[in-house]
DNA sequence: CATGAAATCGGAAACGTTTGCGTTATCTGT
DNA sequence: ACAGATAACGCAAACGTTTCCGATTTCATG
């Protein structure tokens, strides 16, 4: 049941235990007749290094901690997933760990992995707030942020652009003759959303515009709450926009969901836009207009950052802000208000 | 940089380490003043326990083990998302792991799983051979399958009952009248499949049905390959089938976009039933019939069963298949012949 | 053959914690 | 007040590995 260590294939090959950690680690100071000797002893005993042992005399784990605000949520699946193949692929394994969106658990998770002496973290930060009461750990550990910009926090993070994916996704709306376009699933503790409103409001002000909210309470987002958010929206008639701008895809298919429960039609009556182009956008019948996030390229680059600051290395942190791209499928089309205008 | 110790506290303190330790630990060997006093001098100092030597000495890490055949894959992700839940509820956390569907890699991982000195695992299979090939490793670490069972195999696991889900299944669309059913993605390495096919086979030899099947090559499933392969099937007309049983709800998506491109109508022209009912069934405008796993159900007995056995719980191996459930939504109908014989 | 360098290996410390055991101080009962 | 019990704490071993240092052997070179 118990493993079998050093010392006891030490005691077969009558070597001393210090020889075969030699023989394993591919030392120069041992001759190749005893390694091989000793490395057949090894594999007839079933012998596995013991990564724990050996943790606590180099220092290092090979673990960097993920913290999620949710594992079941197909941007932070689609996140994770990249996350794991980068981090596999430089040598590190992953401990996966999700905050639900709450402050507090967040701090417990980030505290958990500092005690399971992770090489280093990669966060999703729960809130606005994350940065600051994370402040002290985050001096002891590696870590960086994904999606979570603020000017002014001294750490690394790989995002997109959020300011300029909003602005993009208004373009193209305003482009299609849309001026009365709603702000779907603003959320008040969300730092990434808050960039986001900026930009929404930038937009509208420069095409004198009037904003329109529909709020999200909750400090989470899913298809269901996209749902039951736009049934409240659905209840009043007649709908003071043309088009909505989801502030995430799977708000937008809860969208298209009421909209299909309540006899509107998609993009015929409404155009609707979604942040992020998660897989399932691309569906059939689906075929969601969206913004799209560079998720494995915020992957790759916040594994590179990580590993790189884990192997010592210095300045100052790294602060990208990556491109968001507009991938227009069917759920948006030229509103119907222009259409009529030029009809008559 | 480096984390403080249980020393150095104790050089703080004026006591011994071993007292701090009893501090932390919640001995009763020790008197409340200097309890609370110690606490403090933690507390000031940012004092974390040390896992990683706390672990060579208990001989225990608090952490399973979770290898999936993929991440990026709603309905394993869905199942993470539960494995983490429980796990994490019971104490325990999660390395997170991909075998990529392949043999190979999955015998790798449950290596450096046991180098880790994870205290279980729950792992997923990658294949028929997987219990095989991982036989030695498994009387060495306590591990419970999930969704691969065979009755031969002497080890925990749970499963959904596949043979019942597809016999199920299959009786829904006979009783809708239809009499061509084509299984789709058939996929010979697998453990799972192997068992639906049977279930399939049974049905159409109960009802005088003759088989159909679309096999899947690949050694793994998703949304794209169900729609390439759904491209190469409905490239021969007329279709000899009026409903396709998917072998997974994945591929029935791919099926359902492919259908779409060639002006095939689901549900007018051809029922489409799934399997798993991962979240994404549930979408506006596609509304997937299928049949339920019990994903929650699976990770809670899965996790209960690992950590008893964790835990020193003895005797036979639980092997539980749970019963699937048939979830009607919108993409099965009555059979079209039926309808116009009726008609006749 | 003598000398020194290089090759090969053993010994032992160290990583930070838990825990059994021994020691001292304090308390209880008579 | 004294024996014995109990409370409170220190000491040291142990977990399995890596790695520095020293010891021994081998070998080439003069």
């Amino acid at each position: 049941m118990s493993y079998v260590t050093l010392k006891d294939i030490a005691k077969v090959a009558k070597v001393s235990y210090s020889t075969v950690s030699r023989a394993l680690s591919g030392s120069k100071e041992i001759s190749e007749a005893t390694r091989q000797r000793v490395l057949n002893i090894c594999r007839e005993m079933g012998y596995t290094t013991d990564f724990v042992a050996r943790s606590m005399v180099t220092g290092t784990t090979n673990t960097i901690g993920l913290i999620l605000t949710s594992v079941n949520n197909p941007f932070m699946s689609e996140l994770a997933n990249y996350v794991e193949q980068y981090t596999r692929a430089a040598g590190y394994n992953i401990i996966l760990c999700s905050s639900a969106h709450e402050l507090e658990q967040e701090q417990q998770v980030f505290q958990l992995l500092m005690g399971r002496r992770a090489d280093g973290i990669i966060i999703v930060p729960a809130s606005q707030g994350s940065y600051a009461s994370l402040e002290t750990f985050i001096k002891k550990v590696p870590t960086v942020f994904i999606s979570g910009n603020s000017r002014d926090m001294p750490v690394s993070y790989v995002s997109v652009d959020n300011h300029q994916g909003i602005v993009m996704g208004m373009e193209y709306l305003i482009s299609l003759g849309h001026r009365d376009i709603l702000y779907f699933g603003r959320r008040p503790g969300s730092l990434t959303h808050s960039v986001r409103v900026e930009g929404y409001l930038a937009s509208c002000g420069k095409h004198g515009l009037n904003a329109q909210f529909k709020d999200n309470t909750n400090n989470f987002t899913s298809i269901h709450n996209g749902y039951e958010l736009a049934k409240e929206l659905f209840s009043h008639r007649p709908l003071p926009f043309t088009a909505i701008f989801a502030s995430s895809d799977t708000n937008a298919l809860g969208i298209i969901k009421a909209a299909d429960e309540d006899g509107i039609r998609v993009p015929e009556d409404i155009s609707i836009l979604g942040f992020d182009n998660i897989s399932y956008a691309d569906l059939p019948k689906i075929e969601l207009s969206t913004i799209e996030q560079p998720k494995e390229m915020m992957a790759a680059r916040a594994v590179e950052e990580l590993v790189g600051r884990i192997r010592g290395k210095k300045g100052e942190p790294l602060q990208l802000i990556l491109p968001p791209k507009l991938i227009k499928r069917k759920s948006c089309v030229k509103a119907v208000q222009e259409t009529a205008s030029l009809q008559s």
